[in-house]
RNA sequence: AGGAAUGUAGCUCAGUUGGUUAGAGCAUCGCCUCGACAAGGCGAGGGUCGUCGGUUCGAAUCCGACCAUUCCUACCA
């Protein structure tokens, strides 16, 4: 058999399981249904998906195994504002504006490219082996979603649920939109705290010092604000200030939203530019003024002087005029959290306009009512308290954007500017009587994205129709996603299909960790140190992988940081390791934890043990490919009934693990039972027998026969975390073992059978484990090669040491490659000797000509000190009348037989010395 | 500012309702080509479980305070 190269056979066996069409639901079991999170139709996979869509895989192909009726339903997202941001770059190469094309041809433009690159991100998932039903395949724009839209919004907007209104919104000026409060991500920033004078009014010598972060927002100001307790300021109140640089007189107002203790205690009150300010204007009856056009350029509500300024332009220039009036009182460095927008990096502006808001309060209550009641469940549980925040303090929901690209908003407007909604043009006409010739148009925004994907789990099953698809895998069983999305999508799905389909969307949402490159830093393209699966998968040189990370930057300063860093992380570049080494990487990661630091290392140890299930499959195959194989009927020995009980045991782990969502666990169980057990014990203790053509035929058949279906056991219980190798492996064995089947992956999964548990097996190999272990360990400190056989006399043992040894000997000689066994009852009158104790028997290596007596010493002095120091702690323990008195009697008794044992073996152990010493 | 999480070996992480000597992988140090596997085998070293207190016969585990890191929410102009 080849070495295990997993490029030769991962790609093959996706496309053979998809042209089988094994994707799809099948059976009557009970229905399973996981829906992806829709990725963007326009991106590329990033580790965080690659992770997620990997525990997702396993559970559904454990389910399907299970004989569930098993469906993951896949599907993409138009992602807004990020492919109408791409394109428009792209575009922008060409020295083309959208507007230059018009919306239609704009619009056309975007559907190309996700024609072209739509399909980049389907090909990655495929190439992470997941079972994904293809043929259901979904996209947010395409018809049947988009109906699904328009029928939520139209019935939201009828029962009063949806709204337009002019309101403060956060507002991209580079991207000219409105965008949600979730996409806004504010850090503090180096800034400057400007203290300006502004003159009373009824006596402009004297001023009042206002502090601000914002000096151009001045032209804005409506009122002047200090707290109602100010004695400063109390007898200003009512009064009012000549607003420099204009001709404006405000006013003075008392608020207690005003800090005394911050800057002067006095604050300048902008409310079309602040949201605070905002609220204060309202509540105070303030003049609203909005100094900003769409590209946060000054508009002509300012003096004309700044007419047509960037908004940083302008902030200079009003610095310097009012520095020339002496205006300036001081100015201080102050840190401040500076808004920018997810997408285009640039500071968001408060913004005034004409939006669609959804009224979220009457959808948010009966969504944090289930997941109280515990119809939809976290895990880990904690999360439900980040989503309880979020919904018990909702704000309404800006859903209009002012972009092309998406669902435009089934509104239509006459030539007064009232508002008509319906599903389409005709529809709106019909039902309000409107001639053909009467005046609409349509709004021209568009919905967040977000929107249309709150409905996912029931749009991609046909509703608004009651289709089949929907009364079956509707609620889904689990959702997984990252902990970032809660409030973004996960809190909207359940508020969304409680409202239109009556029931939760998924019984239990599963919220990943996230994945951070091995310094803990979050991954993105702008710190370059983003890693794309497919590149642990296939390998990647060094001088790819850094042309890979600092192209298309929006920063290309950093290029140059990021090209060494990647030189210092991946000096070799990455080499191979293959889509199950990563998986299975994946699922040993997936602890509770909520950073997971990636780490390479992990995933070449995994990719070592995906190389030692290939080569123990090897060795089945050499055993069993020539003679005959048993047909199973049982004259099995210990060792058999052992390595059955232990795979027994590993698929009781395995299922527990998976219930609990231990990936981590599940993982652990089979590395240790295929390395740890099979591997390391079993294949060892069946070679002399395999090997042996003295021994009865009938006992090597049997053998043959545990052998080759204990793997084919563990081939399918490791198939949903290693795909691809055990598919190969499977394929490898005889179709008497095999059965009719075409795939392992629509094999049964193995199920606990409780009466192959067998203790008493285990008991006798761990005696043999002993045993070995004992010799080795004499050995390994005695640096005595393998090859040197070496006299070995068992001494001082029990009857049943007696008999298993009796029962073992010929596998003990084979393991130990000893010169020799003796048995003898007493230790009396042995040649001196290196020691190693199992239980009340003595293993006995002679030293003559092979142990150097001052090493013996040293190891005894070790193995003597280690006794001391549990002697001490248990004696302490029973010395102590309150541990006597009040631990529970086993536990009591446990620690008396310990002193016991630790008794005999210290005496052992220092009568040893002593004769060692006197030689 | 409020809330949450995390802190265990050099690194990345397990450790279930408190109960043998706190485990694994990687890394380190010896020895070994023995017919599945050097992507391997065997052996060894390495930890005051963040700090301090409390509860308990007994604490990595439960409680409190503090320190450090991280995240979320709200932001003081």
């Amino acid at each position: 058999m080849d070495k295990y190269q997993p490029k030769n056979f991962e790609e093959k066996w996706y496309q053979r399981w998809e042209q089988a069409n094994r994707f799809a639901p099948s059976g009557d079991g009970t229905p399973f249904s996981i829906a992806i999170p829709p990725p963007n139709v326009t991106g590329t996979l990033h580790m965080g998906h690659a992770f997620q869509h990997s525990l997702v895989d396993s559970l559904i192909r454990y389910r399907r195994m299970k004989g569930n009726n098993t469906l993951w339903q896949m599907g993409t997202d138009h992602a807004g504002i990020a492919t109408q941001l791409i394109v428009t770059e792209q575009l922008a190469a060409e020295k083309i504006k959208p507007s230059d094309l018009g919306r239609e041809k704009f619009v056309g433009k975007i559907w190309e490219w996700k024609e072209k690159s739509g399909n980049t991100i389907s090909e990655q998932l495929r190439r992470l082996g997941a079972s994904l039903n293809w043929e259901t395949e979904r996209f947010t724009l395409d018809e049947g979603l988009s109906r699904a839209v328009l029928e939520v919004f139209v019935s939201l907007y009828e029962e009063g649920l949806i709204y337009r209104g002019k309101r403060l919104v956060n507002w991209d000026p580079v991207l000219k939109t409105s965008i949600s409060d979730l996409e806004v991500a504010s850090d503090e920033e180096e800034g400057h705290l400007w203290h300006l004078r502004y003159p009373l009014a009824d006596n402009p010598k004297e001023f009042v010092v206002v502090a601000t972060t914002r000096p151009e927002t001045m032209l804005g100001d409506t009122a002047i604000a200090v707290h109602p307790e100010d004695p400063r300021y109390k007898a200003l109140v009512g009064k009012s200030i000549l607003l420099p640089l204009t001709e404006r007189t405000i006013p003075i107002i008392s608020d207690s939203y005003v800090d005394q203790e911050f800057g002067s205690g006095c604050v300048k009150i902008t409310p079309a530019h602040d949201f605070n300010d905002y609220d204060m204007g309202k509540r105070h009856g303030l003049e609203i003024i909005n100094i900003f056009n769409e590209d946060a350029s000054i508009n002509e509500q300012a003096p004309k002087k700044y007419w047509g300024l960037d908004r940083y332009e302008a902030r200079e220039i009003i610095l310097k005029d009012l520095e020339d009036m002496g205006m300036i009182e001081k100015v201080e460095a102050h840190m401040l959290s500076v808004p920018r927008g997810e997408r285009s990096g640039v500071i968001i502006e408060p913004y005034l306009s004409n939006q669609w808001f959804v009224k979220t309060k009457p959808l948010a209550e009966p969504a944090i009512k289930k997941v109280e009641e515990g119809e939809i469940e976290f895990i880990p549980k904690n999360y439900e308290n980040t989503f309880f925040v979020w919904m018990r303090d909702i704000q309404d929901w800006c859903i209009s954007r002012q972009q092309w690209w998406g669902h435009r908003i089934p509104a239509w407007y006459d030539n007064e500017g009232k508002v008509y909604v319906g599903r389409d043009e005709e529809e709106v006409r019909h039902n309000n009587h409107l001639k053909d010739d009467f005046f609409l148009s349509q709004d021209e925004d568009v919905l967040d994205t977000w929107f249309s994907s709150s409905l996912w789990t029931f749009s991609t099953l046909g509703w608004p129709d009651r289709t089949i698809e929907l009364k079956t895998f509707h609620p889904t069983d689990v959702m997984v996603t990252g902990h970032d999305i809660i409030s973004f999508w996960v809190s909207r799905m359940i508020m969304m299909a409680l409202k239109f389909v009556e029931e939760v969307p998924f019984k239990k949402v599963y919220v990943t960790g996230m994945v951070t490159d091995a310094n803990g830093q979050k991954q993105s393209k702008s710190k370059g140190n983003g890693l794309d699966p497919l590149d642990i998968i296939d390998g990647i040189s060094l001088d790819d992988l850094i042309v890979k990370r600092t192209t298309n930057l929006l920063q290309p300063k950093m290029a140059e940081r990021i090209a060494q860093n990647t030189k210092r992380e991946f000096p070799n570049g990455i080499q191979t390791y293959g889509t199950d080494a990563l998986r299975f990487t994946f699922y040993s990661i997936a602890t509770r934890s909520r950073t997971i630091r990636f780490d390479m290392n992990r995933v070449e140890g995994y990719q070592h043990f995906c190389n030692k299930l290939w080569n123990a499959a090897n060795f089945v195959f050499i055993n069993t490919i020539e003679g005959e194989i048993g047909n199973g009927v049982s004259n099995n020995d210990v060792i058999d009934k052992w390595i059955v009980s232990e795979l027994n045991h590993t698929i009781q782990l395995v299922d527990q693990a998976m219930d609990r969502y231990r990936f981590d666990l599940a993982a652990k169980a089979i590395y240790e039972f295929v390395w740890d057990e099979l591997c390391d014990w079993y294949l060892e203790l069946v070679k002399p027998i395999l090997n042996n053509p003295e021994i009865d035929n009938q006992l090597v058949q049997t053998k043959r026969f545990t052998l080759i279906t204990v793997l084919e056991q563990t081939l399918r219980l490791a198939h949903p975390f290693l795909p691809f190798v055990t598919e190969e492996l499977w394929q490898k064995l005889p179709g008497k073992i095999r059965g009719e089947g075409k795939t392992i992956m629509s094999q049964p999964y193995p199920s606990l059978n409780q009466t192959l548990i067998d203790p008493s097996a285990k008991l006798d190999i761990t005696w043999i484990k002993e045993v070995v272990t004992g010799t080795r360990n004499i050995r390994g400190e005695m640096d005595i090669p393998h090859s040197t056989p070496i006299p070995i006399i068992f001494a001082n043992g029990s009857d049943m040491d007696k008999s298993r040894l009796y029962e073992f000997q010929s596998l003990l000689e084979y393991l130990i490659k000893p010169k020799e066994i003796q048995w003898s009852e007493s230790t009396d009158k042995q040649p001196p000797s290196s020691t190693h104790l199992v239980g009340e028997m003595q293993l006995l290596v002679p030293l003559k000509g092979l142990i150097n007596k001052e090493l013996e010493i040293i190891r005894l002095d070790k193995e003597i000190e280690r006794k001391i120091n549990d002697k001490s702690r248990t004696a302490k323990k029973l010395g102590n009348n309150n541990f006597i008195s009040k631990a529970p009697l086993e536990v009591v008794n446990k620690e008396r037989e310990k002193l016991i044992e630790i008794d005999s073996a210290l005496t052992k152990l220092k009568e040893q010395r002593l004769k060692i010493a006197s030689l």
